[in-house]
DNA sequence: TCTATTCTTGACAAAAATAGTCAGAAATAT
DNA sequence: ATATTTCTGACTATTTTTGTCAAGAATAGA
């Protein structure tokens, strides 16, 4: 499992317009990017990817923006990185049979592990972090106000 | 933690070190680049850092070459990849106060869970997977005889 | 002592991935 | 109509990874 700041960046995204988006309306991209100190035009390449895979959903026009295609409790981080990150750890034993199976198993293993802890966290689980609610809280209303 | 080619050579190389290794005999660094079909440049690198890190022990000369400084099941997998792969994942909030500290969370829990598996795997546990074992007992063979 | 072997060191170069930018097209609320 | 906002593709810059090279230092053995 690839971790960059691009998977970083869309969690941290997700999780502004998780406390940002007020159930029926949409968030502008920009703001998020303006908020989370993201540049705009990078931003955009990582809420097509979220789009594509189902999680974010948008719309265009004035007013528009984007919006979770599903509660911040049935979005799981794993595969908020898996939508950013280009391709996960594959296994890249190139075939010549030099891949000896003990290390092979290791770095399966790895990514399993990883996987797991990823796949079991969720938007929520995230924002529910004590910490996190009283940032943002206050981020939040400095942008709104 | 940063997983890359780097980590994985090592961690192959060690492997290797340590099946053919025998107890007061040198392994030529050339001989496991062949062997692991490695660079031999490139592994040299490796090994630089190795021995710094206190992982291996190294001969000049003719009958020089290189062995495992501790015994197989005293070094993990952990301080490997540390020792060859440049830093690990810093987390890099730039100062700005724009690090959430939900998030923050995430990786730092991230960074520990991958570091704690990797910390109690050792060579020799990794060696002893069955199928590795029947896997590099071949090769040694091949390669002496 | 001479020689072949092997590690040591530092710097360099190529390739890939990441990070970031840009311009113009398409949709839509007002 | 117009301003807003997403959508798309291509492009550039930076950094990291991967790999290479050449010359030096140590040492076993003849």
């Amino acid at each position: 499992m690839n971790l960059t700041t691009k998977g970083k960046y869309a969690v941290l995204a997700l999780l502004d317009l998780t406390l940002n988006e007020s159930r029926f309306c949409y968030v502008s991209l920009s703001e998020v990017a303006q908020r989370q100190n993201i540049p705009a035009p990078y931003l955009e390449q990582l809420f097509r990817n979220l789009r594509k895979a189902g999680i974010l959903q948008a719309a265009r026009g004035p007013k528009g923006g984007f919006r979770l295609a599903r509660a911040s409790s049935d979005i799981n981080i794993a595969e908020v990185v898996f939508a950013v990150e280009k391709t996960m750890n594959e296994d890249t034993c190139k075939g010549k049979g030099e891949c000896e199976a003990g290390a092979h198993d290791l770095w399966t293993s790895l990514n399993e592990e990883v996987n797991n802890f990823l796949v079991n966290k969720s938007l929520n689980d995230v924002l529910k972090s004590q910490q996190f609610q009283n940032n943002l809280t206050k981020q939040a209303l400095i942008a709104t106000g």
